[in-house]
RNA sequence: CGGGACGUAGCGCAGCUUGGUAGCGCGCAUCGUUCGGGACGAUGAGGUCGCCGGUUCAAAUCCGGCCGUCCCGACCA
């Protein structure tokens, strides 16, 4: 490709919407742009890009034994009502009514369409497979954000396995988890396997594939020792135990004027340590109201408590429902003597005593209260967020919470689809069983700007080879007779060699083109000018370090194509 | 959904307080001089001032409504 017939629309100027690196970069680079909240345009650049992380998942999926599919977007609602899965999309879901008034959905996942077509699988026999598609999905983010990182319409490598039984899910589940390693590996992506919580989708277990990066919307609790990581919406550690002293006989209650916050209360004369109080929030859960009770040093961590409870609407309770309920307002609030509402506690508050929380009354605390002899806790979960710095529960050693983006998501489904969509076998028995399966996501253009986040300098993006729009460029100094000459020669050298090579044969200055080929990020430069060729020499300057080789004339190109097939992976 | 901000040329912005000819930088076009790290000069093209309505002799500017976009909190590849 001719750089002057290429569109690569480069700005000198940063758009001023953009926070995250990856967006203001790939903008600003000439690879995407804005045609509506969380909807892009890929140009050729980022098109090119998309087309090789494309490749690299094909390869990787195909090894594992994939057979690649392509599913409509279109789907009928009435088969995502089957798995009741129409209702828990909820919004997220982009919906549609057709000329015949008929309820359609964009696809926003694929489970229930492939499983549709698995329910022609009768035999055991046939099993295990797996099925993949890479094909553009819908989903109505509340708040599509950072460029590509999270977009409303987006392409998606789905791949679905079908096996017989519990071990044979485990196998397919392996078998991705290993491909998914070695995908990021590919894309020059360091990502960390982590527990996470299965969400939306169900199941029995699953692994999210986190790329550390400052735009990355997830936290991550990582144990540096031991190597434990999770989402913070599953993570665990260790909570050291506390002595607490037996108290009063009974709840003492006491006047806490203009305390409103756990922290107002530790200031409080005869007030308590924030480990020795006992938070109290209210939540709607469907609907019903629910007191969720923590240790006054601890953050509810609300996927945890959504997994734990099942509910599908969930809020925090507003300010007057509280009032309703419970007959004070927040930073007064409590669960002693409460009755015919559901409470539900974290387990660090276990048989603990003499502990302090609100009295239900404004400005009245209770102290000396005892959870086993003065709350009905109704349900006792884990729905405590880790803190930087607890003890890891593997190792005891501190852990470390980090930003990343969540690169890949693999999920161990079991028969939540395959029951209610009739995905049956008969095994070696002649019984009917319904299939396992597993379900298994990568997002592309997420990946294409998490490779960015995780390349870029104050000069723009660096791509690996591997994820390039272009190996090479061949920057052409002066358009003079003899440099030009010579960087066709070149250029049509490396073409023959296959590398994806641009020539830049813009009338521009050298300065314009050295800063576009950085911003643009390609890996390799070939300069070629008069003062080189006087020598007989030519220029390979690699992106990522900024060193430049002076090389022969006579062997550049097998220079250039030996250091760029070492890099493709 | 709650909170905050913004919408003027392809991009980045000023003008709005105090109503009266729509401006700057970059980019773009033509010509000339330049040419190893975003050149210089000359000439020029390009704007329904987000949309609808109101006030006024007159609205980018004042008022009302709507739409759009971004950012911060609750959701996911």
């Amino acid at each position: 490709m001719r750089w002057s017939q290429a569109f690569i629309p480069t700005l000198r100027d940063d758009p001023t919407d953009a926070e995250a690196a990856s967006h203001k970069l790939l903008v600003r680079a000439g690879f995407i742009r804005q045609l509506m909240a969380g909807v892009y345009t890929l140009l050729p650049l980022a098109y090119r890009s998309r087309r090789k992380i494309q490749q690299v998942i094909e390869e990787e999926i195909d090894a594992i034994g994939g057979q690649e599919f392509l599913f409509p977007s279109l789907h009928p609602a009435e088969i995502w009502r089957k798995t009741g899965r129409l209702d828990v999309m909820g919004d997220e879901m982009f919906r549609l009514v057709d000329r015949k008034a008929g309820e359609v959905v964009l696809g926003m996942t694929h489970e229930e369409i492939f499983t549709t077509i698995a329910t022609e699988i009768t035999s055991y026999k046939q099993l295990p497979q797996l099925w993949y598609q890479i094909h553009t999905k819908f989903r109505d983010e509340p708040r599509p954000k950072s460029g590509l990182l999270r977009v409303r319409e987006f392409t998606m490598k789905d791949s679905y396995s079908f096996d017989l039984d519990q071990e044979g899910l485990d196998r397919a589940f392996d078998a991705h988890y290993a491909a998914y390693t070695r995908i990021f590996a590919r894309l020059g992506l360091d990502a960390i396997p982590v527990e996470a919580s299965s969400g939306a989708m169900g199941g029995s277990g699953s692994v999210e594939f986190m790329v550390r990066a400052e735009a990355g919307e997830d936290l991550v609790a990582h144990c540096p020792n031991c190597d434990y990581a999770a989402n913070v919406e599953k993570a665990v550690s260790e909570v050291p135990p506390i002595t607490d002293e037996a108290g009063p006989a009974a709840p003492e209650k006491f006047a806490t004027p203009g305390v409103r916050t756990i922290e107002d209360l530790v200031e409080f004369p005869g007030g308590a340590a924030a480990s020795r109080q006992i938070k109290t929030l209210v939540y709607m859960l469907d609907g019903e109201p629910a007191l969720v009770l923590l240790r006054g040093d601890h953050p509810l961590q609300e996927q945890k408590l959504q997994d734990r409870t099942g509910a599908l609407d969930f809020r925090p309770a507003h300010p007057d429902e509280i009032a309703e309920l419970l007959g004070a307002d927040a930073g007064s609030l409590g669960a002693v003597g409460v009755t015919g509402v559901r409470i539900l506690a974290d387990e660090s508050l276990r048989g603990r005593t003499n502990m302090t929380t609100g009295a239900n009354e404004n400005d009245f605390h209770l102290r000396g209260v005892s959870i086993d002899r003065d709350i009905t806790v109704d349900e006792w979960f884990d729905i405590r967020e880790v803190q930087a710095g607890e003890p890891c529960v593997d190792c005891g050693e501190p852990i470390e919470i980090f930003r990343a983006i969540e690169c890949g998501h693999i999920f161990k489904l079991g028969v939540k689809y395959s029951e209610p969509l009739g995905a049956m076998v008969l095994d070696e028995h002649g019984k009917t069983r319904p299939i396992y399966m597993g379900s298994y996501g990568i997002g592309l253009e997420r990946n294409l700007a998490a490779v960015v986040e995780t390349h870029f300098d104050e000069k723009g993006i660096a791509w690996p080879v591997t994820v390039a729009p272009y190996e090479a460029v061949v920057t052409v100094l002066r358009l003079d007779e003899e440099t030009l000459e010579t960087a066709e020669e070149m250029y049509g050298q490396l073409r023959d060699a296959g590398i994806d090579v641009l020539i830049d044969d813009r009338n521009e200055r050298p300065g314009v083109k050295f800063n576009d080929a950085e911003l643009v990020g390609i890996p390799y430069r070939m300069t070629i000018g008069p003062r080189g060729l006087a020598e007989d020499i030519v220029e390979i300057n690699e992106r990522a370090t900024g060193v430049t080789d002076r090389v022969a004339v006579g062997e550049a190109v097998a220079h250039l194509v030996a250091r760029i097939e070492a890099e493709r992976r």
